[in-house]
RNA sequence: GGCCCGUUCGUCUAUCGGCUAGGACGCCAGGUUUUCAUCCUGGUAAGAGGGGUUCGAUUCCCCUACGGGCUACCA
């Protein structure tokens, strides 16, 4: 039987990177057994829908690497794939719970569960819709001939069985037992015809044939009602793989969008409204993948810097850890540099022209300066600082200014104007000969270089000089040494 | 409160009973590159606590503590 996965989202806003790391688990393993990967929007609950949601996480997905096998706008055999779609299917089989007696209709309005919960919670209980007390309330086990309830609004919920010890496994943590007593009688179909979560969930993933269930731990509680679900169809289980949590900086909680602003590092993957994504922030797709998949499972071996071919040949979903992990901006970042480090320049300037829009140069020389800024580079956006010696100095760092000895200073730049200007003189010999100057006079090769890179980038950070000399050209070079020779004097 | 899950350097992690507890990020110190960065070498720093089981526990079991998740006609 080959693999069939599934990410599913439900469109209430940006996907972030908890779900776009569930979508890339997902993924992986799907190109890893040569199966499919499904994206099913899980948009049964309108009243929180934000439209322009669904596009995003596509979007996000598709920037990320990840292309849908089946999904709302490819289609498919098991379409459709919007569960607001799908209402007449999830309303047949509800209907034949209700026949084989795993579940019945409830009339009690939610204002009358909220006066009961009020109750409760005033004698420090909390109320919980089950076996042991339905009987206490309006519903089709306890109203069975009462006609005037036809017209009635309505829910259909699951009927727990009682005394039963319910059996789970997740593939990541193992055998999980619980008393169906701790469990509640879930609602499955709302007052408004559409399914809860639970039931859309289960029955879809039957229906499309779903082998793995890759999702967040934070629905490991809800596992056993599943199982009760899935038993009552008498459906095979898929197997279940929940992953840890995402956790904010401080370890308290799952990452949310407050804690990203609060620490200042995107949580989306793409801009949304005001939130700069990572793509903005100058990930690549690859890198921040990297991250992302190393965030909760890790290689046998110490290499941590993969291609998207080399993770779907060694990933191992066994290898999945159990705990949370904390989000590291720093770390991202890193292994981020070592993705540019590790791309082609032309293709970086094809792929990202966005970085590149400042260099006013044409594509050789924007490639060349690529090259010459890479290694320095940890985020795309730096392309853009970096790449700023093209431009003559506005002004001069004072830190810099100040480590200078203004009087070698001066003899330096003059001497390199004086050599520039000889007739015969070879002009891309300029460092070995004042290097070989400063040797006759006293002065560092140290001082030499940061006085004349003061001179071509303002400050005593930047690329390779000689590199700069030869991009820029001498009459540029030139202008700009004669100038700090003026701000010293 | 109840139920469920978890707990190794500051952070991400390795270890499937033999540990001098390994790697990476970060930080610190040196080195290479006659400049910047890259890069290289070294250093820093950890198995929550208490009981068992065992010749031997980070590893297996129990308790406690702490953290997280769930507890809606939300997903």
């Amino acid at each position: 039987m080959s693999v069939r996965v599934r990410f599913a989202p439900s469109p209430t806003g940006p996907l972030h990177i908890g779900g776009l790391r569930t979508a890339l688990y997902n993924y992986i393993l799907a190109k890893k057994y040569k199966g499919s990967f499904i994206l099913r929007i899980e948009d049964t609950d309108k009243k929180r829908e934000v439209k322009r949601s669904e596009n995003y996480i596509i979007n996000s997905l598709s920037w990320i690497g990840i292309k849908p096998d089946e999904g709302p706008l490819r289609g498919g055999a098991f379409g459709p794939y919007r569960q607001s779609e799908r209402n007449n299917i999830y309303k047949k089989y509800a209907e034949k719970l209700i026949e084989n007696n795993f579940a019945y209709y409830a009339y009690d309005t939610e204002n009358d569960l909220k006066t009961e919960r009020e109750k409760l919670k005033k004698k420090g209980l909390v109320f919980k819709y089950g076996s042991s007390n339905r009987l206490l309330f309006k519903n089709s086990l306890t109203l069975k001939n009462d006609q005037s309830l036809k017209s009635k609004e309505k829910v259909i919920r699951l009927m727990v069985p009682k005394n039963k010890k319910i059996h789970v496994k997740d593939e990541i943590r193992g055998e999980i037992n619980v008393l169906s007593e701790e469990l509640e009688d879930k609602v499955l179909i709302k007052a408004d015809g559409s399914p809860t979560y639970h039931f859309a969930n289960v029955v879809d993933d039957h229906l499309m044939k779903i082998t793995h269930v890759i999702r967040g731990e934070e629905w490991l509680p809800s596992l056993p009602i599943h199982r009760l679900l899935y038993d009552s169809f008498g459906w095979d289980i898929p197997k279940f793989l929940h992953l840890p949590l995402i956790l904010n900086k401080a370890g308290q909680g799952k990452l949310s969008k407050r804690d990203g602003e609060k620490d200042g590092f995107p949580i989306f993957p793409l801009k949304w409204e005001n939130s700069l994504g990572f793509k903005e922030k100058g990930f690549l797709p690859n890198g921040l993948a990297n991250y992302l998949i190393l965030l909760g499972w890790s290689p046998k071996s110490d290499k941590e810097i993969f291609t998207p071919d080399e993770i779907i040949k060694i990933f191992d979903g066994e290898k999945i850890n159990k705990s949370g992990a904390r989000f590291d901006f720093e770390k991202a970042v890193w292994i981020n540099q070592k993705h540019i480090q590790n791309s082609d320049s032309a293709s970086l300037l094809n792929q990202f022209p966005e970085f590149f829009e400042n260099i006013s140069l044409n594509e050789k020389s924007k490639v060349s300066i690529i090259s010459l800024v890479k290694e320095r580079a940890s985020l795309l956006t730096d392309f853009e600082k970096e790449s700023d010696f093209i431009n003559k100095p506005l002004s001069y760092d004072s830190n810099s200014i100040s480590k200078l000895n203004r009087a070698n200073s001066v003899l330096i730049l003059k001497h390199l104007c004086d050599c520039l200007n000889q007739k015969n003189f070879v002009k891309k010999n300029w460092k070995p000969e004042i290097i070989d100057w400063g040797k006759k006079k006293g002065i560092a090769p140290r001082e030499i270089m940061q006085t004349i890179r003061v001179g071509l980038v303002g400050s005593l950070n930047g690329p390779d000089l000689v590199s700069i000399y030869s991009l820029i050209g001498e009459k540029a070079f030139l202008d700009r040494v004669k100038s700090l020779i003026a701000f010293l004097k």
